[in-house]
RNA sequence: GGCCCAGUAGCUCAGCUGGAUAGAGCGCCUGCCUCCGGAGCAGGAGGUCGCAGGUUCGAAUCCUGCCUGGGUCACCA
């Protein structure tokens, strides 16, 4: 319907630019949804633009526009000048009905999109080395990438998620020291724990549980080798049981050793060296980053002959285009923020298209409780992880909390609210509630006797109501919001929308002396009862998005 | 110090990529209904959009410079 106002609109503006003999381009102009309702449905800025080029007041030109637009083929039935030269429009009032009919028709189909048709699209977040229990930095990256990788499938895109990880290396010989030092010292072995060693109250509790397992059978165990992979044995199973439980599922979990050893980092480096991006200095090999615009080089290849992470990280990069992705996405902390520019750099380097390799990026997460910060130090491991406050709050709670913010800044997550069950104070609830509320309205309609209506049922035109048009207006917003969001990468709008149309949807249903869906008057009541089950529909297709629950009680 | 992000109501934050009188939730205030140490309904107050310039018909939004907070500047990942 928008669409079509807008070819209208293009072409009115055609004819108008001919009138004055510009046979230039139409601009690009904006038709939105006015906030006042007294501007009508929609707006539209172009006799604004145009005042300069055509060297006529706004106004008048709005006026010539709207004589050009008429009724553009029966949408418009008023058409009036405002403000410093807006032509407000207002539809034919059914034309906001017609769409009740469009969204049940489409069902769960109505806010996808096809913008990214065909398109592959490869999405890596997480990639937590297996060295600690997920933190609530890793939890809001989880629920962010998760839900960016559905709102890119619901425009058609063929999404993978990925995991990238490190299982060998410093960190990890460090972990198996941290764990066999507790194991020692469990036993009343003398242990030397290792200075840069994890603090984590989960390494003892590793260290038990062998303990448990093995008694001392390991106390003459020479080195760390088999204590660090039943430390990462053990880690990975916690964090794979949190993403679980999140909802979380990875289609390719990427170990960074494969590069090594199938020869990616040496191929990468020979490439580079090609192009005269690599040279040897103090010992060390590296990357000619100043030449790529950056502000300084960085070490590929250590003293001891060992990769950076930044030559695998290129390695990794190069492999993920060889596998014919069409836009890439990182999902990151601000904490690897300053290392992506050099891998897209060296990437691009390589004769791969740089601006396919995308960073969303986002900032840490705070937890406030009791209008107080909770402390979060990892190093002396206080930290809140993911699986505590999964505990306290539940999936859902969680994934609505997280997904609630734009991803840069800082994200409060108010440990209160979320652990408040009053649905009316929690939005997660609130928005869930807004969703129980439609089969709670059909389980009433049942017991009279009623069935929901289908799409050619539905009367629309009885919805007349200005909180039912409100309604309707919001419903219809659906796709472009989903739209804007994945061009974006900022699922937190859905999160917003979804708020705003369980704010306009559960007043409705309360306020049963104004209106009640269930009335005398079949039409009617056939009327609000497709209206229930449109907002179902989108309730149910948002809270998808996010990877809510969309219960039916509560 | 360089770079990045943020600064909007008492608090936590939106603000559709430059539009009209800047919004939501929580909190607060007032009335009504109940009068249970609770909850509901209706209404209300609350803003120099960090500061100062600039661009524009028009700026919270774009540009420049400052201020404040956080992040980052490894032969750690």
């Amino acid at each position: 319907m928008k669409d079509r106002l807008r070819q209208e609109l293009e072409a009115a503006l055609r004819r108008l630019l001919q009138g004055f003999g510009d046979e230039g381009p139409v601009p690009e102009f904006a038709l939105e949804v006015p906030r006042n309702p007294d501007h009508g449905d929609f707006a539209c800025n172009a006799a604004m633009l145009l005042s300069k080029r055509l060297g006529k007041p706004p106004r008048d030109l709005a006026e010539a526009l709207a004589a050009e637009l008429g009724d553009a083929g029966g949408l418009v039935v008023a058409a009036e000048v405002a403000g410093p030269g807006f032509l407000n429009l207002r539809l034919a009032s059914d034309r906001w009905q017609d769409l009740l009919g469009q969204i049940l028709r489409a069902g769960d189909a109505f806010g996808s999109g096809d913008t990214l048709a065909g398109r592959r699209v490869q999405v890596e977040f997480v990639s937590a080395n297996p060295t600690g229990p997920l933190t609530l930095g890793h939890g809001r990256q989880a629920v962010i990438g998760d839900c960016l990788a559905r709102l890119l499938a619901a425009q058609g895109a063929e999404v993978v998620r990925e995991y990238y990880f490190n299982n060998g290396g410093r960190q990890m010989r460090i972990l198996g020291e941290s764990v066999k030092a507790r194991y020692l010292e469990q036993l009343g072995r003398p242990a030397e724990f290792p200075e840069d060693g994890y603090q984590g109250e989960y390494i003892a509790q590793i260290a038990a549980a062998l303990r448990e397992r093995e008694g001392d059978a390991w106390l003459d165990e020479p080195g760390d080798g088999r204590f660090r992979e039943e430390a990462e044995r053990e880690i990975f199973g916690w964090i794979r049981r949190s993403l679980d439980e999140l909802g979380i599922h990875f289609d390719v979990y990427f170990n960074e050793h494969s590069l090594y050893a199938e020869g990616k980092n040496d191929e990468v480096l020979a490439l580079l060296r090609e192009r005269d991006l690599v040279y040897d200095a103090e010992g060390a090999v590296w990357l000619r980053a100043t030449a790529l615009g950056l502000d300084r080089d960085r070490v590929l290849v250590r003293g001891t002959g060992e990769p950076t992470y930044l030559l695998p990280d290129i390695a990794y990069h190069r492999e993920k285009f060889g596998r014919g992705f069409d836009a890439i996405i990182d999902v990151q902390g601000a904490d690897h923020f300053a290392q992506f520019p050099f891998v897209q750099k060296a990437v691009g380097a390589l004769g791969f298209d740089a601006d396919a390799v995308e960073l969303v990026m986002h900032q840490f997460v705070t937890l406030t409780s009791g209008g107080e910060q909770v402390k979060q130090s990892t190093r002396k491991a206080t930290y809140v992880t993911v699986d505590e406050l999964l505990g306290d709050v539940g999936p859902d709670v969680f994934r609505f909390f997280m997904i609630q913010r734009k991803s840069d800044g800082h994200l409060d997550f108010d440990l209160d609210l979320a652990k408040e069950t009053d649905w009316k104070k929690n939005p997660a609830y609130y928005v869930q509630y807004a969703h129980v509320r439609t089969h709670g309205i059909e389980r009433k309609a049942q017991e009279k006797g009623l069935a929901m209506p289908g799409a050619d049922d539905v009367e629309a035109s009885r919805l007349e109501l200005p909180e039912e048009v409100e309604l309707l207006k919001k419903l219809g917003e659906f796709p472009e919001l989903v739209e804007r969001a994945a061009e974006a990468r900022e699922p937190h709008h859905v999160a917003f929308y979804l708020r705003e149309l369980a704010g306009l949807w559960n007043p409705y249903v309360q306020d049963g002396t104004r209106h009640r869906v269930l009335s005398d008057d079949p039409g009617l009541t056939a009327a609000r009862l497709g209206l229930a089950l449109a907002v179902r529909i989108v309730l149910r297709r948002g809270l998808a998005l996010l990877g809510l629950s969309a219960p039916e009680r509560m």
